[in-house]
DNA sequence: TTACTATATTCGATATTTAGAATATATTAA
DNA sequence: TTAATATATTCTAAATATCGAATATAGTAA
């Protein structure tokens, strides 16, 4: 793999690399909101909102667009969200893997099984 | 979404945010490897390979098994080598956009086509 | 023009990441 | 035991990321 392609896809990541721009990310998958709806919904500070929003921009991951008073923001290529949705089933496989496992521990020492230490 | 959704995600992005560290994941894609393998194939530092190293364990990315003198390392679930392989897609189609727009700008002013400016 | 609204940028403080040098630890070999 | 090998950790300095406060800019309304 090439040294450009790594760096991209370290961009990509680094540019997701925040539960806020997750956030932003997963409002944006139902199609365009102005900069202010992304604010109001996530409860953020403007400045905070406005420059996650740009690290967004810089790594390619959103657009945006000016219409007046507001600029409106979208995911640039859609294939992110895919993106996204493994890692939520990544999230929710490696969660049941880890109960199943507690129950194990729990089924191999039933007589321990309420008590505290 | 739930918060520990999104963080989680967000420390999977983190984990991958660094070149070398996309490095070693795309030479785990083939089967595990021992540390001292993709120290010698990266030529890089051994205690920045390590430090990286350390980087996967905790975001849980990779697993390590020790055998006698060496640590081998392999990569904990495989759907995030789904995530890479969106990313080279998503790479190329912005690469062949690009080129597309510079060609859509050659084509509209030919005149200028080998000047510069 | 002035005032208002929406958004972006800059600044300063703090926290995190990174690289390399030095050191530590664990395993095997002698 | 001691020496050698493989890997990890600690430390320091530099770079980067983050936040909130303040300020700047652009568009609209009065």
């Amino acid at each position: 793999m090439s040294d450009a392609l790594r760096q991209f896809k370290s961009d990509i990541f680094q540019g997701l690399a925040h539960p806020t721009r997750i956030a932003i990310v997963e409002l944006l998958r139902a199609g365009e909101l102005p900069a202010g709806k992304l604010i109001e919904k996530l409860e953020l500070e403007q400045a905070n909102a406005s420059q996650h929003l740009a690290v967004l921009r810089a790594k390619q991951i959103v657009v945006s667009r000016k219409a007046g008073n507001q600029v409106y923001y979208s995911i640039r290529d859609r294939a992110l969200l895919e993106v996204l949705d493994i890692l939520r089933r990544y999230f929710y496989a490696q969660l049941s893997s880890t109960v199943n496992m507690l129950q194990e521990v729990a089924n191999e020492r039933p007589q321990s099984r309420l008590k505290a230490h």
